[in-house]
DNA sequence: ATAATAATTTAGGCTTGTCTAAAAATTTTT
DNA sequence: AAAAATTTTTAGACAAGCCTAAATTATTAT
């Protein structure tokens, strides 16, 4: 019998990791600090645990925090929030191309799996699957040395009449979505010709690869992005 | 942004999967109750802490337990620890077979992968590796309902001069064993002639692929099972 | 410029899993 | 069968991460 449980300390704890990876998106989505009533309410915690977390973070250098004036990641931050959230999506292409899973449900188990931590391992992984450049979703991976690639898409809800674009990414991830596009057969990569644009409620009919034509209701068309 | 951490409590933690596992594999190593310094021992803890952890898996029904008397597994306690090695060594042979991972590399990460709580991953997982019956340390992978395959080896310290047997698995899994049965060329598999045995220090001389011949100390040969 | 409202932090507690030191039970030795 | 030694359990603490309630600071409205 051998070393059963016996794991070196990490340096950094799953529950660190999700308020970086939290605040890197959160950031991400919108210019200046992040607050913490919005990290509340992602991490599905209350403000005050919130903020006994952000101390944490801070005294660890891991983002720049003032009292009252929000937070915003440090070098350091960023580099692990990016680690992180690669070690996510490469698992999620790993989940979709060799054990075939759905786009739909990926995302639950990656945010098990995101928290493995080995450098060998992802390493290995990304390899086994080609060095992928996106995920299921068409996120882009960002590389070993923790730099995210940039992405130019817009949204479907923004492409005007006559134009063909191909569906490179979706904006939101939960399951029920992507079922629903899964059911119209809205998927990834496929060709879009935007025929007409509703002025009242600005759902748009579209042509799918060149055959059938399919209404898409503005919420949908917010949330897919095109090239 | 959708659902980032937010995850169902789940049935039990990784420290009970943890004390399960490990009071598994000492029940299979001797007859009777497990004692608990040995359980301290294994898991690298004091007993204090042990005796703490008893008291919450016995009203959680894993295990039977009367204070002073040692510990034994419940069905549903011993269903529990087979679910935990199933995974860990279905995962030890993806990362083996896979990801390129030497055996010797396998089991720390593995350690971390077992936690993982997803019926339908594991099940697909070993679909894909095409429904293993053992992992790269010969140890045989329990059924999904829970049964651990039987196995009849013997020790290459037990084998009888002039027998020729196959290596089938180790009893040893630490790292410096394994890398110095790679190093001698005593992978699993192959077919060991014995020719002599050292009556003083228990050592043998074998005979390996009918080609080299070789020392192996009683240390090592005690920790080879063969066919 | 206050007053009211909203956001954030602090105070004090709880749970899990760990620890050390002390008490209790069991086993071994004499 | 006692005494000594060993094993196990209990008592009391602590760190991480969470909570509610109260206090504080910032923002918005009057
Ligand atoms: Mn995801
Ligand atoms: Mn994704
Ligand atoms: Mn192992
Ligand atoms: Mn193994």
């Amino acid at each position: 019998m051998d070393r059963l449980q016996i794991r070196p300390k990490p340096m950094h704890s799953f529950t660190e990791e999700n308020y970086l990876k939290t605040i890197y998106y959160l950031s991400a989505r919108q210019e200046g600090e992040v607050t913490t009533n919005s990290l509340a309410e992602m991490t599905a915690t209350k403000a005050a645990s919130v903020s006994d977390m952000l101390r944490k973070l801070a005294e660890k250098q891991l983002i720049h925090y003032k009292k009252y004036q929000g937070v915003r990641l440090t070098e350091e931050g960023e580099r692990l929030a990016l680690k992180v959230i690669r070690r996510h999506r490469i698992w999620e292409v790993f989940l979709s191309e060799k054990l075939g899973f759905g786009w739909d449900e990926v995302h639950e188990m990656a945010e098990e799996l995101e928290h493995i931590r080995s450098e060998e391992l992802v390493q290995k992984l990304d390899a086994f699957l080609g060095y992928p450049q996106f995920d299921p979703h068409g996120d882009p991976i960002p590389s070993p040395a923790g730099h995210m690639p940039a992405v130019e898409y817009s949204k479907l809800s923004e492409v005007t009449i006559g134009e063909e674009v191909q569906v490179m990414g979706v904006l939101e991830h939960s399951p029920e979505f992507l079922q629903h596009l899964d059911k119209t057969g809205l998927n990834l990569g496929c060709r879009v010709l935007v025929q007409d644009v509703n002025v009242f409620d600005k759902s748009v009919s579209v042509q799918i690869n060149h055959e059938k034509t399919l209404f898409v209701s503005n919420e949908v068309a917010r949330n897919l992005l095109v090239n």
